[in-house]
DNA sequence: TAACATATTGACAACGATGTCGGAACGGCC
DNA sequence: GGCCGTTCCGACATCGTTGTCAATATGTTA
């Protein structure tokens, strides 16, 4: 039974050396299974380091072997979002099949956060980065990128910077989303959508406004919504709409955050709503909400896989992905609104 | 515009300090504030580095200063749901207003995966654990458990490990939700939880037991499914007790996983299923289903706290904090059995 | 037997930063 | 002028590991 000293610090390859008889080389050698290190040796070694407990320092071996680090730094915004947390569950898993670990960093939708938390991955010596951006420009990350650092985009373009993307389709999705509820023969359809501040958000309103003025439709600004926010914003909008003397008959919301608001809204709704949302929902099947549907996890592990390839040293111009959408109905805007009884 | 150069490496120190012209040791100085540098050898510094592009490496100042890295690694089962993802993100933010960054590692609830990640923590000398543990016992842990490696364990107990804990109050939530369904006239009471495998779910079945048998009411293990393993696996069981000869008139759900399936069942029953779940969902009030809540907030929180506080030294034994929940009611389950009627 | 290839090992420098220590310059004071 | 204290600065060792190179010992071939 090997006993570990209960000391304040772990064992070095010196002591390992040490205990082994045999040089710190000889001791790394060993250890990292090499060439050249006898049998015998190599079990000393083996023994003494399982006896004292020892672990490698990676610290100093990376600083040494000038590798940059075996970890990927990543920024998502919002971790108790769903959509961004598949994004980083699917993006690790690609990950850790090489055996990269992960940096996490939450920026809260905080340029300042994204950038103090930026600036702990650079320090550290990442061997690239994924970021979700809540910023517009990105001066840090300029010189890093043109300095070679490995570093993909996601959801977000990177407007100033020459680096991968992956981004949705999102002027196509809101597009789908919106040709489907007119097929439907809606005509008064509500928009809620969150601040402008996010271009997913601007592209998926162009797409809303473009998927209009093809199918000749008017638009009646007073049913569109786009300074929502949160769930809490996009509830209280809900309500809005609902007042209204000639409420919309069907809402399309621009994320999951925005379609949980209006569904607390909808619930103390006399009528059911008529709802379809930009993102998966776990439940829209249950709750009838239809969605357009894209998928956190293909982003996540194109990201991670296009990063992997710029860190084996792929060196090609950068590369912009889109992704597809797929609409999905469900109950609440699978009839036609003329079928549609009243009740029910 | 100082512009950096476009090389592939980042400016060291020294590169600054040549720039600058002086000493390696000075810029050092300068770059950290120190005492005793004349304001302008101190500018000229700065300005070098600016120029330059120069970020400092933690990675060889951690070696040298030896103080462990300020990173804590973190593990946890599944992002993918919200309850682990709502853990991780409120300890990061705890974390990070010291400064702290997270290593992220996603077990995926296999043991060997666990015990991978916390190894490459190990290896890269992080200053503390938060781990939602997959693991029956911990011998990679208890050598590091006692060279006093600050770690905090959540959700789930380490048995083997004199360390500081953050549990809910699995029996009693459990408890108090049957109580409830029992107060409201429920009898035949269905039951749907994951494996066995986690100390969790153990330990809500158990209160689960312990409320029928002081209510005096007997168990009829028919309607206790305890192996759904997730929520494909939940919906099956919900399917099999919607198709009992005489099914349950309520379901209580271990978890939000078994909820969200007993849901997608339930969406295809003839009649609306009562129905009460440990953890929150998001949207249980619309759902209508009734909550033994939780709040992985304050338990991502009071994890970090207790993480900081022996990261800062605290040396006291060992702490296990229990968490309370408490019960939110919602439609399926408001009104009392006997006051319902069929239909609606 | 000599020459040569190969296996095994260790001494030493190096990665990029910080801690220690001592030296130079400067001012104030007797 | 001599002494002291302070400020400013740099040479050097050091953190724990790996890369380079040279030194042995051993086996293989001419």
């Amino acid at each position: 039974m090997p006993h570990a000293q209960p000391s304040g610090d772990l064992p070095t390859l010196r002591q390992v050396a040490e205990a082994a008889g045999v040089s710190i080389k000889t001791a790394s050698r060993a250890l990292n299974d090499e060439v050249h290190v006898a049998p015998q040796t190599s079990q000393r070694v083996k023994d003494a380091a399982a006896a004292l407990g020892y672990r490698r320092n990676l610290l100093a071996r990376d600083l040494r072997s000038h590798s940059s680090s075996n970890v990927v730094g990543m920024v998502i915004a919002d971790a108790a979002n769903p959509f961004y947390s598949g994004i980083a569950l699917a993006a690790a898993k690609i990950l850790s099949e090489r055996g990269l670990l992960l940096f996490l960093g939450f920026s809260d939708e905080d340029a300042d956060m994204e950038s103090r938390i930026v600036d702990g991955f650079l320090e550290r010596r990442v061997a690239g980065l994924l970021v979700i951006s809540s910023r517009r420009s990105h001066p840090q990350l300029s010189s890093a990128s043109s300095q070679g650092l490995p570093m993909v985009f996601l959801d977000r373009p990177a407007r100033d910077l020459e680096v991968d993307e992956v981004l949705f389709d999102n002027i196509g999705g809101a597009r789908a989303g919106i040709d489907h509820l007119l097929a439907q023969g809606h005509r008064r359809i509500g928009v809620i959508g969150d601040s402008g501040a996010l271009p997913t958000h601007r592209e998926r309103i162009i797409g809303v406004r473009r998927a209009f003025s093809e199918a000749h439709v008017s638009i009646d600004e007073d049913l569109f919504i786009t300074d929502a926010s949160d769930a809490d914003g996009a509830e209280a909008a809900m309500r809005t709409l609902l007042a209204l003397p000639s409420p919309p008959t069907a809402v399309f919301t621009t994320n999951n955050r925005m379609a949980v608001g209006a569904l607390r809204a909808c619930d103390e709704a006399p009528a059911p709503c008529a709802l379809l949302t930009f993102d998966d929902l776990e439940l829209a099947g249950v709750l009838g909400v239809s969605v357009v549907s894209n998928s956190p996890q293909d982003m996540g592990e194109h990201g991670a896989r296009m990063l992997l390839e710029r860190i084996d040293g792929h060196a090609g111009p950068r590369r912009r992905v889109r992704l597809r959408t797929s609409l999905k109905v469900h109950r609440s805007t699978a009839i036609p609104l003329h079928e549609r009884e009243s009740g029910s």
